[in-house]
DNA sequence: ACCCACCTGCAACCAAAGGTTGCATATCGA
DNA sequence: TCGATATGCAACCTTTGGTTGCAGGTGGGT
């Protein structure tokens, strides 16, 4: 069963600078391109492509004001991000509960046959 | 504040691909990269390429026996990752609701004004 | 023992993604 | 108007996910 995630919004998550990026846009609130990328490794360019892969799953949204685009978090979108990474983590832990759970019962079976 | 989290671990199950397998061996029990290969999308190298990965982050581990590489899922490895998955989701809806209650508090102010 | 089928690893090669530099454009402010 | 700043676009490099092709072990019949 293949937890049927939108891929598309996983993998944005899934790169460590976007990830710090949408951290920095909720701790610090809207920010531009220049702006994250001064608290950033990288380039503003690259921030700059990676703003455009969280707008393009609807993770974030710019703002134009002026001579610079200020982007803030989608909040609904964000919410659903994070009930798709609870939603695997859960089906792997109770995966893991059960196997846990059957191989406690093999151990127990075991013991009475050796008695 | 970023969260603090394991980036190699993060990016190795960001794969959808690898998603799939770690579902894969929890469901179906240890497999080997052609027995995984069969029930997706991608080549048995490819697949081989992903076990590599899995393997040096420790997701899973390889059992020689005879011909085949038998792989499983490490358990505690994985429950680690979950820890990971739904702690950055639980940061991100702490800052959401925060968000949200501001709101709102900004909300009721502009209203006492109005009045 | 032999041969065949099967699983694996390694190498070459390709395309997409993340990252960089350089340059041109547009806007704000003095 | 002029300089500083924010952005976008293009070229280029490296890594990563993916493929094909090929050679090397291992198992099981005959």
């Amino acid at each position: 069963m293949s937890t049927t995630v939108d891929d598309d919004l996983w993998s944005a998550v899934g790169d460590p600078v976007r990830r710090t990026m949408i951290d920095l846009l909720l701790a610090d609130g809207p920010g531009t391109a220049t702006s994250l990328s001064q608290e950033l490794p990288v380039t503003r360019q690259a921030v700059s492509k990676h703003l455009a892969v969280l707008d393009r799953v609807g993770l974030v949204h710019a703002a134009p004001a002026g001579r610079e685009r200020r982007y803030h978090v989608d909040e609904a979108q964000l919410a659903r991000a994070v009930a798709q990474l609870s939603s695997v983590g859960a089906t792997w832990d109770a995966r893991l509960r059960r196997i846990k759970r059957i191989a406690e019962a093999i151990e127990r079976n075991r013991d009475n046959e050796g008695e």
